[in-house]
Formats: C-alpha cells, sequence, structure tokens
RNA sequence: GCCUCGGUGGCGGAAUUGGUAGACGCGCCGGAUUCAAAAUCCGGUUCUUUCGGGAGUGUGGGUUCGAUUCCCACCCGAGGUACCA
C-alpha cells in the first residue's frame, strides 16, 4: 500500500470531528480531574488574502505541544478565535459598501477551511470573535468597570470609585494618595458635599481609570480622521498624501501609568524572551529623580520640572517649556508674545513623529520670563522649545548644558552661558554626561561630593526648603482608547450635558448601529455620526432613533469606537467559558485554568496586545475578577517566514530574458517571477511563465545548458513579490503531516527564515520511509501491505528508540522542533538499515511522531490495531539501559587537532589507556620524535596531546 | 544614537556544562533500476592540496591542553525604539 496523504488525512481530521477529540474539559465534567495545561496561540485578523505558510509557523508549534501535552496527561486546552474588528474590512466597506461584518463572515470561512487541512488540535467549540456581540458585551462591560475604579497607591490597587467618593465625603482629596490627572486642584470635604453632582462627576472623571481628556492626535482634515504615527510619512498621510496637523480631541484614555511599576515587576516572574521583556522595560520607561519647583520671577506662576540629575541644580542657564505648556500663555512678556506665538503655531503644523524624527534643527524662543533659583535665586530665562515633550514629566525641563547634550547644542545655538560644575570636566566641545567618577565643583553645599552623593543631598535640601522631592517618572503615557472608525466595539456610553454616563451590564451589548456610510460624516463626526438610531432611552433601556433626544429621557451615545486591542486584551480568558452569558468567564473554570502555560506570537505586539493586555488582567485581578494577575507564564515568540522571491532578466530595452549567469556582461532589469513556475533546481518553466502575462507571450529567452536559470532572493512574502506560497496547495501536493513537519524543520522557530519548497522534497520522503517500516518490501519499491513482526527487537533498534524518544523530549522540552524532525529522520533512517519490524520499536514510534505528524501517526496506530485515537497514547518512557555502551571511538587530537580516531573500552584506566595511544604507531607519526609535554585524558571524552 | 538578536559549506541549518565543526535535509556529482521518465535505492559532496597533509565557524586580539561556545575591541545584517530631561 501507497502512502497516500490525501486519503489518510481527510479520514482522520473527520474522526477528530466527529469524535470531539480536541474539546477541553472543564471543571466538573469527566476529564478534568487531569492536570490543566494551557496553550495559545495568538488570534489572527482574518483579512482577506487568506494564509500563506508564515502564519501557520506558530499554530503549528503550538500544535505539536499541546498534542505532545496530551500525551503526557494533562487535560489541555488550545483554543482558536479571530481579532475580527479591524480596519481592512471598513477600508473595504468604504470602497464597495459591503458591510464588514459580511466581508470579515466570508474571511473567516476561508481561515477556518485553511486551518482545518493543516490539522491542527483547536478545540473549536471554544471559538472566540471579538466582533460578535456576545463577546463584546463583556469587552464593554470591562470598560465600564474601569470607568467605576481608580487607583490607590496606599494600597496599591484598583478599588470602586465608591471607596474614593466615601473619602472625599469625609476628608477632601488631601489625604488621598491616588493616580489622577496632574491638574487636578484639592478641596475640603464641606467644598466636596457642596459641588454640584456635575462637578463631583468632572472631579471623579480625573480619577477614573478610563476617562475622558483632551488629547493630541494627529488629524487628517481631508480624510476626517485621526492618524496613527506611522500612517503619516513626511508630515502628510500615507493614503492620499494629506496634511496633517495636531489636534486637540476629547477621547476616552486608559489610565495605564497607574499600573507602569506593577507592569515593570511582574515582568521578572514571567518566563518571556528577554528581548521582549526589555522593551517593556524601555517602554514603561522608568526613571528616577527630582521634581523641582522654579518660581517665575514677578509671577504667582510656578514651574515644576523633572530631572534625572539633581546633583547639576547649580548647572542651570535656562529653562525650556514644552510649546503646548499651559504656563507659557501666563507668563510671556508682551515684547515676546508675537514671536512666541509664531513659534507655537510653526510647531502645531508639525506631527508628532516629524518633530521627534528632525534632532538635528535646534529651534526655540525666549519668553521674556524668569525664573528663580531655588537655591542661589539667580534669575534663570525661561525658554519654549520643541525638543521638550509636552506629555512627558511636567513639559518642562530645567537646562543643565554643561551635562545635558541636548541643553548643551540648545545653549550654543542661542549663545547662552555654559557654566561648568564638574571637577576635572572639559566641556568646550560637549557636554559631560558621565554621571560615574563625576565630582560636583561651583555648586554651594554640593562641591565636592560625588554623583551619588550630591543627588542624595540635593534632594533633601530641596524637601527642606520645599522646592522639590524625590520622584519617580515614567515614559509610558496613558493609552488612548478612542478610534474614529466603524468597524470596533461600540462604546456603551451616552452624554448627559457631555458628562458620560455607562449602560449598565444588564442592558449590554450595545450593538454596533446601521449606517448607510462607512466614512466620517460631513461635519467631522466619526462614522457612527451617519447612523440614525444611536440614541439611548434611558427608560426603556434601549438605542432608539437619534429624532427621540431629547436630552431628558433620552440621549445621544458615543460616536467614538474601541482599538483594535480592545477585544485582544482579556481574550484568552473569555476561551476558558467562551459560552458564558452571565460572566466574562465563571469563577470555577477561571479558578482551574487560571492562566495561559505557553503562548506563542509574534514580537511585534511586545508593547502594544501584550503590555495592554497584562494591564486589563492586573485591573481585572485587583477587582477579584480574575485568580492571577499575569495571564500569560510561558511564552514564545515565533519568527517571520520570508519569501524566497525568483527573477528573471529582461535586457533594457528589449524584450529578451536572460538566465540568470548569462546577465554579467549585460545591462538587465530584474523582474519577479511567479515561484510557481520554478523548481527546486532553479528552473524556470518557460511555457507557463509565457501564459502568466501577455506582455512575455513573445518574449525571447536566452538560456544556459537549455534551461533558463532564474536569479532568487529572500525578501518578505508579498503578492506583489509573487514569492506567496499558499500553505493549502502544499497540503494538497504533499499533504499536511508533510506541511508540519517542514516548517518545523526550517530552522528555530524564534528565527526568521526563508521558505523555499524545494527543500519539501526532503520530509516529504522522509514520511514515505516511515510508512514502508510498518509495510512489508515489495519490489520495485513501494510499500506492500501493513506488516509488523511480534518478534523481540535487536538491542541496536532498541537503542535507536530510545535515544530518539530521549532527544524528542528534550528538544519539545526547548521549544527546539527542527531538531527532532533530524532525530526522526536519523532514527527512520537507522531502523531501515536495520530491517526493523519490531512492534515493540514501532508502536511507540507513532506515538513519539504523532504530535508533529498527526494523520500518518492516526493511520498507522490504528492499523497496528488500536480503536481510539493516538492522541491520549500515554508518551513512551526513555530507559537509559539501552543507550549503555561498552566502547567509545576516541578522537585522539594533537594540540587540540582531531588527527585520528582510536576505539578504546569505556572502563579502560586513564593510565591503559595513555598506554595504548602512546604505543599507536599514527601517534608516533604525529610526533616525529618529539616528546609530549602534556596528555590529557578526558575519559568518555577526548585525549589531547600536547607538544 | 540607544536596546535586542544574529553572522558556521552553494542553500536551510546542527554541534548538551568549552572536548571529533558541518548532524539532518535541499541542491549538485557519480552509479543502480528503467525502452525512457517519474519514483526508488547506493556512493560522494567545507575549501585547498604536490594526495603526505594544510586551512577553516564575520574581523583582530586574549584566556585555555583544547574555543562555533568564554572575555575584550571592531565590522556587517535584522528587529525594536527614538530629542524621555
Amino acid at each position: 500500500m501507497k502512502y497516500d496523504h490525501k486519503v489518510i488525512e481527510a479520514r482522520w481530521q473527520q474522526f477528530w470531528r466527529e469524535h470531539k477529540t480536541f474539546e477541553a474539559k472543564n471543571p466538573g465534567t469527566e476529564g478534568a480531574d487531569k492536570p490543566k495545561y494551557y496553550v495559545l496561540d495568538m488570534f489572527p485578523y482574518p483579512s482577506g488574502a487568506g494564509l500563506h505558510v508564515g502564519h501557520p509557523l506558530g499554530y503549528i508549534a503550538s500544535d505539536i505541544y499541546a498534542r505532545y501535552k496530551r500525551h503526557r496527561g494533562f487535560n489541555v486546552l488550545h483554543p482558536m478565535g479571530y481579532d475580527s474588528f479591524g480596519l481592512p474590512a471598513e477600508q473595504y466597506a468604504i470602497q464597495t459598501g459591503q458591510h464588514p461584518a459580511i466581508t470579515t463572515e466570508t474571511n473567516i470561512a476561508r481561515y477556518r477551511e485553511q486551518l482545518d487541512k493543516i490539522g491542527f488540535s483547536f478545540d473549536w467549540s471554544r471559538e472566540v470573535r471579538t466582533s460578535d456581540p456576545a463577546y463584546y458585551k463583556w469587552t464593554q462591560w470591562i470598560f465600564t468597570r474601569l470607568f467605576r475604579s481608580w487607583y490607590n497607591n496606599d494600597t496599591d490597587k484598583a478599588e470602586d470609585i465608591r471607596t474614593l467618593i466615601l473619602k472625599f465625603e469625609k476628608d477632601g482629596n488631601t489625604g488621598v494618595n491616588a493616580v489622577c490627572d496632574s491638574d487636578t486642584r484639592s478641596f475640603t470635604a464641606a467644598e466636596w458635599n457642596a459641588f454640584t453632582d456635575e462637578e463631583q462627576q468632572h472631579i471623579l472623571l480625573k480619577y477614573r481609570l478610563t476617562y475622558l481628556a483632551e488629547t493630541e492626535v494627529n488629524w487628517c482634515p481631508a480624510l476626517g480622521t485621526v492618524l496613527a504615527n506611522d500612517e503619516i510619512v513626511n508630515g502628510v498621510s500615507e493614503r492620499g498624501g494629506h496634511p496633517v496637523i495636531r489636534k486637540k480631541m476629547t477621547q476616552w484614555s486608559m489610565r495605564i501609568t497607574a499600573y507602569a511599576q506593577r507592569l515593570l515587576d511582574g515582568l521578572d516572574r514571567l518566563d518571556w524572551p528577554q528581548p521582549l521583556k526589555d522593551a517593556q522595560t524601555n517602554w514603561i520607561g522608568r526613571s528616577e529623580g527630582a521634581e523641582v519647583t522654579f518660581k517665575v520671577k514677578g509671577s504667582d506662576a510656578k514651574i515644576p520640572v523633572f530631572t534625572t540629575r539633581p546633583d547639576t541644580i547649580f548647572g542651570v542657564s535656562f529653562m525650556t517649556l514644552a510649546p503646548e505648556h499651559d504656563l507659557v500663555s501666563l507668563i510671556t512678556t508682551p515684547e515676546q508674545q508675537q514671536e512666541v506665538d509664531a513659534y507655537i503655531e510653526a510647531t502645531a503644523k508639525r506631527s508628532e513623529r516629524d518633530r521627534m524624527s528632525d534632532v538635528k534643527t535646534i529651534s526655540g524662543v525666549f519668553t521674556g520670563a524668569y525664573a528663580e533659583h531655588p537655591f542661589s535665586g539667580q534669575p534663570i530665562p525661561v525658554w519654549i522649545g520643541d525638543y521638550v515633550l509636552a506629555g512627558y514629566g511636567t513639559g518642562a525641563v530645567m537646562a543643565v548644558p554643561c551635562g545635558d547634550q541636548r541643553d548643551y547644542d540648545f545653549a550654543k545655538h542661542f549663545g547662552i552661558p555654559i557654566p561648568n560644575i564638574f571637577e576635572y570636566a572639559d566641556i568646550s566641545e560637549k557636554a559631560h554626561s558621565e554621571k560615574q567618577g563625576t565630582v560636583i565643583a561651583n555648586s554651594d553645599f554640593l562641591s565636592g561630593l560625588s554623583y551619588e552623593d550630591a543627588t542624595q543631598e540635593a534632594i533633601r535640601k530641596l524637601e527642606a526648603i520645599g522646592a522639590g522631592k524625590g520622584r519617580i517618572n515614567y515614559r509610558l503615557r496613558d493609552a488612548v482608547f478612542s478610534r474614529q472608525r466603524y468597524w470596533g466595539e461600540p462604546f456603551p456610553v451616552y452624554y448627559v450635558n457631555g458628562l458620560p454616563q455607562m449602560i449598565g451590564k444588564e442592558h449590554l451589548p450595545v450593538r454596533l448601529p446601521e449606517v448607510e456610510k462607512y466614512l466620517p460624516t460631513e461635519t467631522g463626526e466619526p462614522p457612527l455620526g451617519n447612523a440614525k438610531t444611536w440614541a439611548w432611552d434611558i427608560e426603556n433601556h434601549k438605542v432608539v432613533g437619534n429624532e427621540r433626544i431629547d436630552h431628558k429621557t433620552v440621549f445621544p451615545l458615543e460616536l467614538n469606537t474601541m482599538p483594535g486591542w480592545a477585544g485582544s486584551s482579556w481574550y484568552f480568558n473569555r476561551y476558558m467559558d467562551a459560552h458564558n452569558q452571565s460572566e466574562t468567564a465563571s469563577p470555577e473554570t477561571l479558578q482551574y485554568w487560571k492562566d495561559v502555560d505557553l503562548y506563542i506570537g509574534g514580537s511585534e505586539h511586545a508593547t502594544g496586545h501584550l503590555l495592554y493586555s497584562r494591564f486589563w488582567q492586573k485591573f481585572q485581578y485587583d477587582m477579584k475578577l480574575v485568580p492571577v494577575d499575569e495571564f500569560a507564564k510561558k511564552l514564545i515568540n515565533q519568527g517571520m517566514i520570508l519569501g524566497t522571491s525568483a527573477f528573471v532578466y529582461r535586457v533594457k530595452g528589449t524584450n529578451t530574458l536572460v538566465s540568470a549567469n548569462k546577465k554579467e556582461e549585460l545591462e538587465t532589469e530584474p523582474i519577479h517571477a511567479d515561484v510557481s513556475f520554478v523548481n527546486a533546481s532553479d528552473e524556470l518553466d518557460v511555457d507557463a511563465f509565457k501564459n502568466w502575462r501577455p506582455e512575455f507571450k513573445d518574449a525571447e529567452f536566452v538560456l544556459e545548458d537549455g534551461r533558463y536559470i532564474v536569479g532568487r532572493e529572500v525578501e518578505k512574502m508579498s503578492k506583489s513579490k509573487y514569492n506567496v506560497v499558499n500553505p493549502d496547495d502544499i497540503c494538497e501536493q504533499y499533504g499536511a503531516d508533510t506541511l508540519r513537519l517542514y516548517e518545523m524543520f526550517l530552522g528555530p522557530i524564534d528565527q526568521a527564515k526563508p521558505w523555499n519548497t524545494a527543500g519539501i522534497t526532503g520530509v516529504h520522503g522522509f514520511l514515505k520511509k516511515l510508512w514502508k517500516l510498518y509495510h512489508s518490501p515489495l519490489e520495485g519499491g513501494q510499500g506492500g501491505d501493513f506488516y509488523v513482526s511480534d518478534a523481540p527487537a535487536s538491542a541496536e533498534s532498541l537503542k535507536t528508540l530510545h535515544k530518539t524518544i530521549k532527544k524528542v523530549i528534550e528538544d519539545i522540552e526547548n521549544f527546539s522542533f527542527n531538531t527532532s524532525v533530524s532525530s526522526f529522520m536519523i532514527a527512520v533512517n537507522e531502523l531501515s538499515a536495520q530491517q526493523c519490524h519490531s512492534r515493540e520499536i514501532l508502536e511507540p514510534l507513532v506515538v513519539i511522531i504523532a504530535p508533529y505528524a498527526p494523520h500518518i501517526a492516526e493511520e498507522l496506530w490504528h492499523k497496528l490495531g488500536h480503536h481510539e485515537s493516538v492522541t491520549f497514547a500515554t508518551f513512551p518512557e526513555f530507559e537509559a539501559k539501552y543507550l549503555v555502551e561498552s566502547s567509545k571511538e576516541y578522537p585522539v587530537s594533537f594540540n587540540g587537532k582531531m588527527r585520528f580516531k582510536l576505539e578504546l573500552p569505556m572502563d579502560m584506566s586513564k593510565e591503559d589507556m595513555e598506554k595504548v595511544v602512546m604505543a599507536h604507531e599514527k601517534t608516533q607519526e604525529q610526533l616525529q620524535g618529539r616528546t609530549p609535554k602534556k596528555i590529557i585524558i578526558v575519559p568518555g571524552k577526548i585525549i589531547n596531546i600536547v607538544g
């Protein structure tokens, strides 16, 4: 019988579906007494292009691990779903009018079809889709919980907003240690109680974990939308090239900064790749220093600044405020007004990205105002400059040009003095920014102190005179949570007198309304502004027509939608109890599954999805909604699979194509050829290529040795480069098991590597060879009937089996899947050579290969006489006794270079070994009469002769 | 600039705590089988060589009996981040 992957794979995929083989068992059901193991993939956005061979790489790795854990007796949760809100479907809707829900549904169906063909062991009964109202109901609910919460620094966790109101009612806000907006004013209990309800609500917004705030955004008037930084190229929109301006908009924000320290601390406990942890650490950007308050001369205004170098406070020779800083308008003198206004206007026109990438241009304007040095009382000119960012620290810096290169450049540029406050530092060319070994000078009470001592002393003195205090600052900013888009979660929010009100849990979800157009409205409102039925009736608790808005019982609803990361920030918990209608997931299932044991996904999510998810998880933990405060214990990044593009070379100005090795002496231009026209020897199928596009119909081909050879280059896999390889085609031609093995065989899971279909025959051949091991040999090389023998296995075969078991267990546990594929090949090569047909060997062999190539494994397992799926067969134990050797072929080295090999018994003493080696003729040949200085013998390893 | 990862045959890659560099596979070369091809099987394949050997893991140094592996300096590539006070 021939190995027929098509029949075998279809059979077992159907078997798994019918027997619900991969459904995980929730607590209370049979099978949940096993230890749990949760293997998760980052769920995909279902794009219209479908999957290419790069996408399933991580899924295959996680699937192998999930299957391995089932063999090891775990109750495995291995779900899949779709991050199905997103821009492409909306973009398609704008162009064609087709509802994004339809586009999404179609794309999901295609994804599912493709995924099914690869034979994943997903538990599809738990599928989630972020765009499903039954799912986003809970995304909306978590949002309302964030709204109803504040962050208490004293207890270091989020609490219900009611505990804050109680504090306000009792003591005002002076004793409250909360994370809140920086412009929050203090008030007493009496004042609080005297505020109107509206005033109180405004104040509470400054404390809520999700809040409305004026945020600076990149606004593109022509497109009527806000653009992300990477959608802007050279100050204009990437799409259409329209101008982009900085604009303040009222938007929802997430107070993720409240969790900055905990997000940082939590990293220590996570088994995540170091580069990923580093990326999060840098993104959070903790820096220790001091806040120093400078009084403005002739004014009540005070300028707080954050500095990491309070030790250099006597080196301050000017201050710089961000142009957007609130104080600028207050302190600017009439003489400087015009210049300052012009500068602010010019700055507003530049996008943030533009402003930040242009590091070389130094610009700024003097405000005319002077601040007062907190210790010396000296006047300090106050400037504005766009190198100071409004959103970081206090939006103002004390400039110490002798110790900071940016301040130095600014001072040089504008002719501001650069006092030197360092002992032995040369600042004639550049600032002295080193801290180690620095000694402070010309600094009153700080003179003569080291960096460390001066820092402490400066903070102590600042606190003593009430001009500052030690402070920790984070680069991390609160995350804007509003998008001016249609295809996202609607906010469960309506407005009464401009104040946001949450819609109660029992009335959720608030479903996306229908709109005629998916573009912003003519008045510049988001797409939901086009909806005619988008108002909230507080009496009937439902969405009603806009015409009924009376601001008494019917109010307008929020027009923004949530960003892509909303739904993906908690989906991993939903899989635990995917159909629960009364909670995100029940406490029992949450307690059982707890967290993700292994999470596989791309490193590009380091500072987006993975940081936001950790934030939401910590919040839910504080609210006692989940039992653990980190959602994924271990994380593996999968590397990108690149394409191997193929090129033909057209001689300039002609329609003549020359073979790759004949192009050198000619002037040619490379043209992408579809990789499907190229065989394993880089040979082009000329006829197929001619029929590909009309322009090549009459092209002339200059061959070499009768063949047209293409040039090859590794590039990103993309349609435009004609190097996309579709997994369906591979499954059709070679089978899913071959695809799975080959993806793993390409190289380490976490590294980027090029795909080249040419190599796939190697693993396909391996599967055929494996198949033949279980069949009697037949003339012509094809396998005959199924055949295994019950005769005992040879010692050699047992050795092969057990070294493979050992290697594969080690490999799986180290996520080194490429090397275990090699081990399987070696094992099958050896067993074939040994003509092994023993059940004792071949039965365990099926089980160890099953996680990698599950279809062929099921087929062989059943042929071996089993009636249950191989899925739950116990993974064979490695037994060291089969690997014991009585002798070893020692490498004999001279000065570290291996020269010959020598077989010696393992139990030979060092002395005897030395005698045998020295007596050997090749040793004498190598030494040529010299006497060795030293002979190193490491039993079981090596012999090295020095001299 | 900073952070991180990487650099080994024609190609993808392997090498457990420092101990036989190039496993396994592709490609290539030769052979068997075949009318022929596909498929299958066998042998060879780092470079160099006067066929004894010699050199060799990005470059240059160091530690060591011994370095792809550890240390220092540098070069190149990929990814992330970017005036963060």
